[in-house]
DNA sequence: ACCTGAACACCGTTCAAGT
DNA sequence: ACCTGAACACCGTTCAAGT
């Protein structure tokens, strides 16, 4: 046979891509992933020490499209730092549900954190630090709070990633109805992590430990 | 062989429960279970239809021990709605980190909603119930704002959800010490939640739909 | 350097057969 | 009614062998 293109590596991620967006990311086999790519079943470990080291790249280039579609949104709205958090979450969400297959991989705990490859984490940090900036300017413009960025931009995370994961997990199918898309959804809930959801004349005292 | 107890079936949803918890809820084999409930791997048909259905079966009981928790620890308050969901929320995350398995069994895309066994369907709904009665109530006593109580809760939910994921898929592990434990990550959080990340002076005007 | 094919131990599922 | 054991098609991984 031919020595097929140059690189078969990117051939199976591909391959693998498609298959995972067909059956979802447990029932994918490395076999099969050979078979769509057209080669021997065994030659995908010239290119990957495993089965999971391929998943993990899948994982790994999931990680880098969700850093660029949030930071592209977030630049869409120079000087507005609450628009900028709000196009960031929504795009987050949008691509974790045009993606639910990916997204699953990436964050349902088929990667177990044994090797996660430097690179993974690296993707993922990029992330992060895109929103900590974000919010990180906003503070410093008077819009947040002044409280720590961490927890600031955990919170935002937390949620949007929640919404995220309920809306791909088919939690939310009977409760919200068809009509309203993750866009909807977002910005809906995104009000909230804005204004919080106590009434205005109420302030939330902190019970702490006891 | 002697018949083996009676219920085979409760034994094998042990042993797969224990199973899980040791090698992740993708590792588990359903010949593994049979072998370690001490029964020929065909036995397991007798009582589960299918591989999916035992995960089911064990997913459905995870929902329930949620339900219950959630509602146990926002009755501790009575009369205060701010703590009860406040109880709530560290409830949810506690469990979740504490079965991190079982709940990426339950949301991680492990269970297809082919089939998705109507009372599985409905511990989730019940759990979902009890955090809307919780926040009806605290909307009648003008302690949350004058909102649609679906949007209030699946903002609630969303923010304590996600970070359970987060934490559970290992994404914060490098960004928050190990010092602080879910505890005080979902008090940090909630804070935002009630009380939102604008300044005391910002109001947030939502753009819509541009 | 890159790929193949046989081989091994494992898997999910089925089904005739045993008690 | 409940369980076993053989059987089938599949899987991940390895390794000698081919070009």
């Amino acid at each position: 046979m031919n020595y097929h293109h140059g690189d078969l590596k990117n051939t199976l991620i591909k391959a693998a891509i498609s298959l995972i967006a067909e059956k979802g990311p447990n029932a994918i086999s490395l076999r099969a992933v050979a078979k769509r790519a057209g080669v021997s079943h065994s030659a995908p470990y010239r290119h990957f020490k495993d089965k999971g080291a391929l998943l993990m790249a899948i994982a790994e280039s999931g990680f880098n499209a969700l850093a660029t579609r949030t930071r592209e949104a977030s630049q869409a709205f120079p000087d507005d730092p609450t628009r900028q958090l709000q196009a960031a979450s929504i795009a987050y969400v949008e691509l974790a549900v045009e993606n639910p297959e990916i997204t699953q991989l990436m964050f349902g705990g088929f990667i177990t954190p044994d090797e996660c490859s430097g690179t993974l984490a690296e993707a993922s940090e990029r992330a992060f630090n895109s929103l900590l900036s974000l919010i990180e300017s906003g503070k410093a413009a008077a819009v947040f709070r002044d409280e720590p960025t961490e927890e600031l931009a955990l919170a935002a995370w937390s949620m949007m990633h929640g919404l995220a994961m309920l809306i791909i997990g088919g939690q939310l199918q009977t409760r919200e109805g068809d009509q309203c898309g993750p866009q909807q959804i977002s910005r809906s809930i995104g009000r909230f992590l804005m204004e919080g959801i106590l009434g205005k004349n109420i302030s939330f005292s902190d019970p702490g430990h006891e």
